[in-house]
DNA sequence: GCTAGACCCTGTAGTTACTACAAGGTCAAG
DNA sequence: CTTGACCTTGTAGTAACTACAGGGTCTAGC
């Protein structure tokens, strides 16, 4: 299949199908005479791989990682828990911060009054 | 001050100053004679306000205008309250989908077995 | 046969919010 | 008079794409 069958079957754009490929992280395509990209299955299967991974906030460099592993003829299942584990923290501090983040807006929202007065007690606070 | 203690007093690298201060973020320091940039309590304040408001996740462009808001000599109360809203809001969608990464993850990392198999069922199911 | 339109190609520049140099000028202390 | 800390500018790099510009290719309709 070509580029434009595989974004559309993957759901995603084709710049990033090219991009994918120039950084290394999707295999290079095999070219028909005329220069376009050809795709087969097992292409779709490693982009399917890529864009799952990505959705769940995996960076290019931990999908890259991932990518090797899977690639391996008999991937460690430690290795691939370990990256897991590492993510989940990852995942988990992010929450954390913004968990931390909404508290403090809450509270300064808080000081807002009515909103018919021109005076901001929020701007105040914000300059210190 | 100079740059140097500006930096200091904020917490806030050098080249970050210069960089606020280029993209429009932060007023024009007055320049000596030499070319050093010189900054005095009002450019503290402007630093800190951005700082804070970058702190608790808000983009430069709406930095831009909530310090656009706050140079008015009566800011509307109304508009802070709007932005602080609106932020409010995206904290709380990316918290959601952290939540929602969180438990996929959790969910992959389940099927993973004691590390000690060479075979990845988490590989396996992202490949789909 | 020809042209319109859909598809494909490469390469470069833009995005966000900085950070990290490189190459040089200024100034106070020893 | 040199050493070192400080300052200057400008450019390039980061993540992870996205958006062109300027072309080539192929198919369908007239």
């Amino acid at each position: 299949m070509r580029i434009g069958q595989l974004s559309a079957d993957c759901d995603c754009p084709v710049e990033t199908i090219r991009y994918y490929e120039k950084i290394g992280l999707l295999p290079q395509a095999v070219r028909r005479a005329n220069g376009y990209r050809s795709y087969d299955e097992m292409h779709r299967k490693w982009l399917q791989f890529i864009l799952r991974s990505r959705a769940l906030g995996f960076s290019q460099d931990e999908v890259r990682q991932l990518t090797d592993l899977a690639h391996q003829q008999r991937p460690a299942c430690a290795d691939v828990y370990e990256l897991l584990d590492a993510h989940i923290n990852d995942v988990q501090t992010k929450i954390r911060e913004l968990k931390r983040m909404r508290l403090a807006l809450s509270r300064l929202q808080a000081q807002c009054h009515d909103g018919t007065l021109h005076d901001c007690p929020v701007i105040d606070e914000l300059m210190g």
